[in-house]
DNA sequence: TTGAAAGCGCTAACAA
DNA sequence: TTGTTAGCGCTTTCAA
């Protein structure tokens, strides 16, 4: 008994109405006498009527769909975001459909296919890290889809109706710096993971430039490239300590590799932030458990996400036609001064 | 230059032939010669052709989307779940749109019009804790599209097109403490959340069959009903140790709250595991921080998205016309036993 | 092997 | 205020 739905025709017929009168009653539209929006409304409710976007997008051109393409919907930082964007997309009337790239260019290339073949309005991105070329996301320039890359951008990807939304790494990094030096530390250790990536990039140079900023030598024994995780972080701050004068800060560009730091610390029994002050970078949700608790940058995730949307819907709006593109974005950082930096 | 994209109608004007042939070749249908197609495929290439799915949806009357409602996209569990589902569906080949409905009742009701509006061909919904009226599932029901229930499921909602698939929390708990007992802990605390939720009730009654089915007496005193977080964990533990004779082990209903007992542990100075076990729920990115690592159970959060998709296709497949609705599915939650628990 | 024609359900000119 | 008509882009029966 597959209930066929019922269609506006089924309406206009049980009513002995045209379809166009349905919709419009539907639709609230101003000239339809209120005695047949009431009647109208009436029946659908009790057929549950339920409208066909498909249809109605297919004849308006607009299928009221945003497609979002992320690498993946795991860990910290992606969830959170996709959050904001889902919330955000919600609260001004758009569907979200959601892909990952599973950091792989090829899947991206598909994705992208998939979104714009689904007719969505606009689309946001993340890429993959993977990814170096960019002919994908030609067709979409092309045909003036609005395009927001988010946190993973293109530099050199340009177009009238393509932007961006990011976080100021250096300006993060530069704050906590900044802040550890207030506490008066003066050997400030750097984790860094690799520069080729843009956020180790950024807040490595927020860091070195804080250092100068404030008359302080960037000695490289301090600068500790390592695996950004826990284990990493604790190699790094071994290394550290094995130094004829050892730091009295560590800023670590992520928070597993200052959990490291900060477990090592305790082994050696320094203690924090008293000998060894530590701040870590993204505000994970366990920087609240260790002991001390460990300060961090917040990124801002959900903000993130929230403003890639309403940038899109501004484009949306604006139209194709106009001169430039939107100023990319850049979000401001927090920084979270918790136990582990907090000299007093 | 909204530059239009090209449609079929264009490439059959362009190559003088009919739409239907274009169709057809480009869905490699048998009765279309290889010339032909070889046509087609080289024009739609260079005008990047995109099949416009909207349009296909509606003329097959299949949208090869599945809708996706959640309470939220945050925290640890839902993104994974999430995950899960949008990476079988990927494979399966179905778009994915997700929805939130913020733990409310008004605005599931909502998510679920819009997604049956979408003509998605499956719903995959978690409730929100509000929700104890289930009158806004009716209308997917009668329409037959399938529905399937993961983790926070309705009990007496049957329907040939509603199934579910949840984690056995009970034999989860009842592992832990079997688990506990083997170590060599007599006297077992457990902290729980408010018995009206399943998940709570679930656990705390896998713990009450096992201690009675390895003879040990259920003490009142160890049960302690206690805010689900860090800091309801720490005022448990608190309570605990007053007692005349404390626990020596406690096995609490989520991760946060067994780090707050933790902490309390080692600033009394207890030895964990020897003079206190502790092992939590949910397997938590943050338990394998602590010191020592914390014991957890794993609920195996993207296999459930995996296999409620899964469940999904199997019966789009079948068909509405079958006897009896498909059997829910229940997962095996996996004990993870790290340094917390493990006495050796 | 190809084409003609109809129609999925809806909306929006235009006409009445 | 309502109806007529056409068509969004695609697929699919039926006919050639």
């Amino acid at each position: 008994m597959a209930n066929r739905r019922a269609s506006i025709t089924d309406l206009a017929k049980t009513l002995g109405l045209s379809p166009s009168t349905i919709s419009r009653a539907l639709s609230d539209h101003d000239d339809v006498s209120e005695a047949t929006k009431a009647r109208v409304r009436q029946l659908a409710e009790e057929l549950h009527y339920q409208p066909n976007q498909l249809a109605a997008a297919l004849r308006r051109g607009r299928s009221n769909t945003l497609g979002v393409l992320v690498p993946h919907i795991t860990g910290h930082f992606f969830p959170q975001v996709v959050h904001g964007i889902a919330t955000e997309a919600a609260k001004l009337g758009f569907n979200v459909m959601i892909c990952q790239s599973n950091e792989d260019t090829r899947q991206e290339h598909k994705n992208i296919d998939l979104l714009m073949n689904s007719q969505v309005e606009g689309i946001l991105v993340s890429l993959a890290n993977t990814t170096h070329d960019f002919g994908h996301f030609e067709a979409v320039r092309q045909q003036n889809i609005p395009l927001v890359f988010f946190d993973r951008v293109v530099e050199d990807f340009e177009g009238s109706n393509v932007s961006a939304v990011v976080l100021d790494d250096y300006q993060g990094a530069y704050q906590v710096v900044t802040h550890l030096i207030e506490q008066g530390c003066t050997r400030i250790a750097h984790f860094s993971g690799p520069l080729h990536l843009n956020i180790h990039k950024n807040r490595h140079q927020g860091y070195l430039d804080a250092l100068s900023a404030h008359g302080l030598a960037n000695d490289k024994d301090l600068e500790v490239f390592c695996e950004m995780n826990q284990k990493g972080g604790m190699q790094a701050m071994r290394q550290l300590l094995k130094l004829p004068q050892r730091p009295d800060a560590v800023f670590s560009s992520n928070d597993l590799a200052a959990v490291g730091a900060l477990q090592v610390a305790k082994i050696h029994r320094l203690r924090v932030p008293q000998d060894l002050a530590i701040v870590g970078f993204s505000n994970e949700m366990f920087t609240s458990l260790t002991e001390p608790m460990l300060s961090s940058v917040d990124q801002r995730c959900e903000q993130m996400g929230k403003t890639a949307v309403q940038l899109l819907q501004k484009m949306l709006k604006s139209g194709p036609n106009r001169q430039g593109p939107p100023k990319p974005i850049v979000l401001k950082p927090k920084l979270l001064v918790r136990e582990s930096s907090q000299r007093r």
